[in-house]
DNA sequence: TATTGTTATACTCTATAACTATA
DNA sequence: TATAGTTATAGAGTATAACAATA
């Protein structure tokens, strides 16, 4: 029988979108806005239009985000070189230095979750996560699915 | 580090919430009209404002929501014998009927997301999830998150 | 005066669709 | 004609507060 497995999931899950609500919570845009720095922290300057594909958000709410990340001075924005159309997106130094205080926090949480599981069951639980993680994955992904458990 | 482990939950609680919502898809209300059958599945029945404590819901969506069940036959309601003010729910048989599909249906997504874990894999899975669990059940326990996940 | 349930109002999000400027 | 980004409009969902009946 499966019973007690959805209660588990729910309850961690939830425990851990609320230590990561707070670690999101002084950044402009939440969780969603975390998501965008993570996704500027690594490789070229995307386009908006294919930051919003990267994290499965809307164009028109990619704009909002992003109108907030910038007054904060956590992105810039410039013209695309090869498309006058599109405007690059840059993570600024202000942005990555907080984009590496919420990832401490966010670890820190997460150490904190586990606090009752002793080393190697806590690497053991990681281990069976992520399978079964990558089950899911494989599976139809539904795009469009982010909110505040997204960190 | 503790990277790596909030990317495993995410995705195994997004993979959750996806088959539990089509799981509950076709029940008034959703995850909480679940959640209300499940409530009222066991023990006497409630007032509508213990059964809104009882799932983190505001009494004013549970207005709402009783309606919608309510006109679906799946619960009734009628007036607290001790309190004229009150009104009592009483889950109808049509709505244990409907609980007891969605639960099979439920127990089936669960066994379908753990399907490339071996059987003492699973089981493993299963207690440290549940000890995470609890660790999380006994931190400040904010009311009113309630989501789509939570069924 | 406080409480249960209901209804009305306002507010927040999100989605859709127009609009501009480039291609 | 199609695309990138922006802006405007409408809808769903939620929260707040006002209301009627009873305690």
């Amino acid at each position: 029988m499966g019973a007690g497995l959805g209660w588990a999931i729910r309850l961690v899950s939830a425990a851990f979108r609320r230590v990561a609500t707070q670690s999101v919570a002084d950044l402009p845009g939440g969780a969603r806005g975390y998501l965008v720095l993570v996704a500027l922290a690594g490789g070229e300057p995307p386009t908006q239009l294919a930051l919003a594909k990267q994290v499965s958000l809307d164009r028109t709410v990619m704009t909002y985000l992003l109108d907030d990340l910038e007054a904060h001075g956590l992105v810039t924005r410039r013209p695309a070189p090869r498309d006058r159309r599109a405007r690059q997106v840059l993570l600024a130094d202000t942005g990555r230095t907080r984009l590496d205080g919420v990832r401490r926090s966010l670890a820190a949480a997460e150490d904190r979750l586990l606090t009752d599981l002793d080393a190697p069951e806590a690497a053991q639980l990681r281990t069976l996560l992520s399978r079964v993680a990558r089950t899911a994955q494989r599976e139809a992904v539904t795009p469009g699915e982010v909110d505040e458990a997204d960190c």
